[in-house]
DNA sequence: TGAACATATGAGCATTTGTTCATGTGTTTA
DNA sequence: TAAACACATGAACAAATGCTCATATGTTCA
């Protein structure tokens, strides 16, 4: 172990790239304040865009631009209810990530 | 409560604008690989700029501008010793987080 | 005190990102 | 089928972001 500097050390034991790359990913997509609302307003329950939209004040292209975002990265998903397209959370880490981030910023 | 529509109910039940914002700040904070990697760095040991610099093989001011957004983020600490200044991990919401962001990409 | 070392920081630049605007796709209903 | 409605999407543009380069600040030691 002698010669082993504590850099080498730390970067061996470092996950490998794509992983961080795909994890600094995921949290970029819940770093934009509007993606954050939508998710907080999908909390309380599912609702279509136009609902979204409605809610946050935003347009209605706006809202479907980050929505894709969202589905992308797995954090809602989507069906299909006659003309509309109603979204929701897609899992429990969502509510679990955002607790957490809550739990910093409040402190 | 006739009358309501699900927009205007989801909108009356969102938290203040402010905190919304402050949290998606701190995960744009999460959202940049080079920060993803100081901060699986500093999982294993408090280090030094220039050995944190050496394990991510970037240069000493790249770092030193990360960790400034890390520290104002209140995600990590400093403090001098001697020449350098060493920086670890300010506390275990740093873990949390990030390991609830891991379980997300690595299912 | 001055040189060497460690870190911080401002300006500049290329890239990324979020919104708007115009328009395309898909579904219902008259 | 045509019009109306709901949503998706591409192009364009302004704003934000991360790195580099040069340099400033702060600390140790001869």
């Amino acid at each position: 172990m002698a010669g082993q500097s504590k850099a080498q050390e730390v970067k061996e034991q470092m996950p490998d790239e794509n992983m961080l790359y795909d994890l600094a990913e995921l949290f970029k997509v819940f770093g934009d304040s509007t993606r954050i609302r939508i998710l907080f307003a999908l909390f309380e329950s599912e609702m279509s865009v136009s609902d979204i939209a409605e809610s946050l004040q935003m347009t209605q292209s706006a809202i479907s631009h980050q929505l894709r975002i969202l589905k992308q990265s797995k954090l809602v998903g989507a069906r299909r209810e006659g003309k509309q397209i109603i979204y929701s959370l897609a899992d429990d880490h969502v509510r679990t990530i955002i607790n957490q981030g809550w739990d910093h910023v409040t402190e």
